[in-house]
DNA sequence: ACACTATGTCGTCAAGTGATGACATTCAGG
DNA sequence: CCTGAATGTCATCACTTGACGACATAGTGT
């Protein structure tokens, strides 16, 4: 069906972007590349189909016969191991760390900005798909993660409001994550209502950020003085 | 479950709550009672191990053999389908939407119980999971859950909320129902990080709600106020 | 007892499914 | 040109998986 190519292929010149069906090789590629091609493409695929999907399926998205896929990675649970190491835990940036804590801005700003970066970077299609299809498979994909990283952001952002706000904070180090994920799971289940469940507003993705971080910052103004202050 | 009856039961005895191994056909069911039976075991069972999961360990689960499975349902999909229908569309309480809008008591004490009961009925591991794969594998499930109930429930709940404020409300329905979901999204958010992520807190769940109905009305408040009034 | 129907199982098929051995092609270095 | 390693493919194996025909058993009405 795609051999289709108009013919006069010179002597033995190895056609390119075609299906895999011939006998012909395709471009040779060196062991690093192909391997990073491959990498790419089963972050692509595995998040649009699943970790369930077929090795020859995903060869064929590569453009490369099943077989070569094994001799980059010994079994298919090595290639998904990889994918994930990559696609999962390789999008956090260090520097939000040091932008979040730059007090010569209002928190508010520092939050806008740093949301609106994490949307684009983090909770993507492709990243969301691919954390949600490993969560339900693997029960010890996800709290690795959380534990990781994101409970480091959660400390910073309450300990910054608060800073900001001049409020003191209670020593529940539990009740003080949960605070945050407040914000950070609206904002999630943002993303994930957008991109899983296909069901996202019309309105800019500025302004909901802008919104939420707003509301946020109020909300938990409101609610830590009030805990800090029991008399009415 | 049923046939734990005492026993005693003439010639041919079939065993019970045994793997599928001899020939020996296990308790006989009427249709409808036998349909729901294997509804209910294979909620569970496509909840926890994804709809790919293969209609043979189902058949087991069952304690039935695989062919019978097909005396209820056309194809594994026809299935899945019931599934969906029963364990996703099934568990909304119309009695939510009045309780709502019980005016007599204060709208924190409405959405704390509210939340508190859809928490325990809806979000649950079984229905979060089951939804999870639905909408990864299908990219129309969530929608119609979403728009047939989800919005209404939003509608109601900024309605309610600001009616105790007295405060007044753009008419941009996106931007309400993006308010009604920073709430609805971060207990959402909350439960999936229970269920899903296996990363919850210790805090009780009470005290979680309570946390975020507060903090949400407050920003709420603060938002449309300062919203309302672009002066000063 | 007899037949009839509903309930339930066994065995099997055709299409797939991860994995691997054997072989083909390219290319650099002598 | 020769050689050997790297890159790539085909064919295939053993096992899985949805689906179904043929058959077995239990309960019921007559």
């Amino acid at each position: 069906m795609k051999a289709r190519s108009t013919s006069l292929r010179g002597t033995k010149k190895p056609r390119e972007a075609s299906g895999a069906e011939g006998g012909t090789p395709r471009s040779r590629l060196p062991h690093a590349e192909r391997k990073a091609q491959i990498l790419e493409t089963a972050g692509r695929f595995f998040s649009e189909h699943g970790l369930t999907a077929q090795t020859r399926a995903l060869a064929q998205e590569c453009g490369i016969s099943q077989r070569l896929l094994y001799r980059f990675f010994p079994t298919k649970e090595d290639l998904l191991a990889e994918v994930y190491r990559e696609e999962i835990l390789g999008h956090f940036k260090s520097v939000w760390f040091v932008e979040l804590q730059d007090r010569s801005r209002p928190i508010e700003a520092r939050l806008n900005d740093f949301y609106k970066d994490y949307l684009a970077s983090v909770l993507t299609r492709r990243w969301l798909r691919l954390f949600m299809y490993a969560s339900l498979a693997d029960a010890r994909m996800a709290p690795d993660y959380i534990a990781g990283v994101v409970i480091q952001l959660l400390e910073l952002i309450v300990q910054e409001v608060a800073a900001e706000q001049g409020v003191d904070l209670p020593d529940d180090k539990d009740l003080l994550h949960e605070a945050a994920w407040v914000l950070h799971g609206a904002i999630s289940h943002y993303a994930i209502r957008r991109h899983l469940y296909h069901a996202g507003s019309t309105l800019p993705e500025d302004r909901v950020v802008r919104m939420q971080v707003r509301m946020f910052i109020a909300g938990f103004q409101s609610y830590f003085e009030a805990e800090a202050e029991p008399s009415g």
